[in-house]
DNA sequence: ATCCGGGATGACAACGTTGTCAAACTAGCA
DNA sequence: TGCTAGTTTGACAACGTTGTCATCCCGGAT
């Protein structure tokens, strides 16, 4: 910038003016300028503006994600990303895999850089370290999972409401032996939907069998294994309802190589790509990761922009989408 | 850290030298510190920091992909972190949506953020606007796409040969009528693969007949739409050959739809999750975005270590997945 | 001719940090 | 005791930028 200056003769206040569209530059001035930016390519350092600016925005937001690489994560980053660039705003990214030490080592390396707010999709299950960072003034937004011991702004996907809906739709089919499967307890989405299983074969008044839930299930291979081991048992289920979308394809699989696609009904929670194209396709409980992020992302500009008022919890609602293995009667 | 400095009774630079872990502090004075920096819940600001340090290096890279929500992309973005982490640096990304303006300005907001490298997956087709930012030291690789009037480090995938693999695949099961379904010409991978197809097809012998060409293709639905018009005009085809993940998932539902999915072959570039589970499977030309991130990362990296010589030119191959649709005979 | 108001411009400090260098201390030795 | 060498500590400038405030210049009114 001083070179810049020192080409057009001017000072670097004047320079600075020009950079930022301030008013009171004359037209000669402004455009001499504007050559020796070109001429030099100078760059204009944010972070340096960020530090000197009265207001310290950074222009820039934190995103903690479970996995950026697996679909629902990076459709509500994309959401994100989709608001941010409207206002100019780039985005951080970064993926915890349920560590809880990853998860307060980002929002550590997030504070270093000064972003501007923080949208988390937690792992940890006590969030009052992050009290500090709101005394410093960084507003955060809760996605898909709330936060513990601590009030914040929260998007949430309808998990209790989604998993009623799902078992309902099965008891609807004429399904009583319903098996669940379902993700780590510790993560407060599973715990939600397995509460909306039980809740609803309660309220349908069908008894709870503990041999058709298996609870703590880790990824596709765990689910196909135990879907396995749960057919060829005794007291085999005539239907299945999948808590989270790797499980379901897990089940899947099991069933299509026991040959039991067509005999044992399906139901999974969070939508899969192509899941329309199998025979039978997959009937789900879908999320809407992109309203999900679109809507904190708005949130968390709102607040950014000196929204003050109490935190607010949305609930984005789920959607059931029948294609096939959801509607095979017992 | 003014505040920290006082409340600990020592000098600026004492603090810094603890925050840094520079060597020649006394025990005493570094707890002392410590508990200072405990009690305010003072952050470093590594943007303050990076200005004032000689290397200038801000721990944070940038990225520039296709789509942040695509697969290939995220699963790119997802192994650049990886490597990323190890090194405490953070990742910036950005979608671009074959946009050449948006790549740009994208460039160009990062290097107002003072990125120290770049990872780019183009959508221009002339990166000599780039030159600056070499001249200014900022090191970039490109992935997926080369660059155009630039020489720089590349990472890219053997889109000549993997498509060449698919129809030499093809041709082995007796198809001679091999349609082409390719996405936008302006694409580079598209270019490169429609190359591999008249390559494969002219050493094979086979004449090319351009009413099995269909170029320019964009998404599933002009997929779906263009397979449906070729497999009813006359001089249908026998095999079909999909060039990019999205028209795969078209031609397969058009053929689905005409019940034609066990008599007309089908390979895919590009895998697709679930391919295996439909019936029949999709045989694909996978190619690996994982390790197309990894490389690109490392290589990056190597350059910000200081590494100056001539630039590289990396190509991951691709791998034939037979599952089935790939191995219908004619 | 003098004064006034308003717009354009620049000098300088400050943001939070680290590099440089000098000062203060310690221990060891003659 | 005085001197040296080494270790610990701090004062100060600098990184690239913007906020504050003073100065300068011009036309118009007195």
């Amino acid at each position: 910038m001083r070179e810049v200056a020192a080409l057009a003769r001017v000072s670097l206040k004047t320079v600075s003016r020009v950079i930022n569209a301030e008013p009171g530059v004359s037209a000669e001035l402004a455009t001499r300028v504007g050559a020796a930016i070109e001429r030099l390519d100078y760059r204009h350092n944010l972070w340096a503006s960020s530090l000197r600016r009265v207001d310290g925005k950074s222009a820039t937001i934190g995103v903690i994600l479970e996995d950026i690489a697996n679909p629902f994560s990076s459709t509500l980053h994309r959401a994100i990303e989709n608001v941010a660039v409207k206002r100019g705003v780039l985005v951080l990214a970064g993926s915890l895999e349920e560590d809880e030490a990853r998860e307060r080592a980002l929002v550590s390396a997030f504070a270093s850089r000064r972003v501007d707010g923080l949208v988390i999709m937690p792992a940890s299950h006590d969030h009052s370290y992050l009290l500090n960072e709101r005394k410093a003034g960084t507003p955060f937004v809760f996605v898909d999972r709330p936060p513990a011991f601590l009030d914040a702004d929260t998007v949430l996907a309808d998990n209790v409401g989604g998993a009623r809906h799902g078992i309902q739709h099965l008891h609807a089919q004429g399904h009583r032996r319903i098996a669940y499967l379902g993700d780590l307890q510790s993560i407060m989405t599973a715990t939600l939907r397995y509460q909306g299983y039980r809740e609803e074969l309660t309220a349908q008044g069908v008894t709870i069998d503990p041999r058709l839930i298996r609870l703590d299930l880790r990824g596709i291979e765990a689910a196909e294994a135990v879907t396995t081991a749960l057919m060829s048992g005794e007291a085999a289920p005539t239907a299945i309802f999948a808590a989270q979308n790797l499980l379901t394809i897990g089940a899947y699989r099991a069933l299509r190589r026991l040959g039991q696609q067509h005999r044992v009904a399906l139901v999974g929670f969070d939508d899969i790509l192509l899941a329309d194209l199998l025979d039978p396709g997959i009937t789900v409980i879908a999320q809407d990761p992109a309203a999900m992020g679109t809507r904190a992302a708005e949130l968390l500009f709102r607040r950014l922009d000196g929204d003050r008022s109490p935190t607010v919890h949305l609930v984005i609602p789920t959607r059931l989408i029948e294609r096939g293995s959801g509607e095979i009667r017992p």
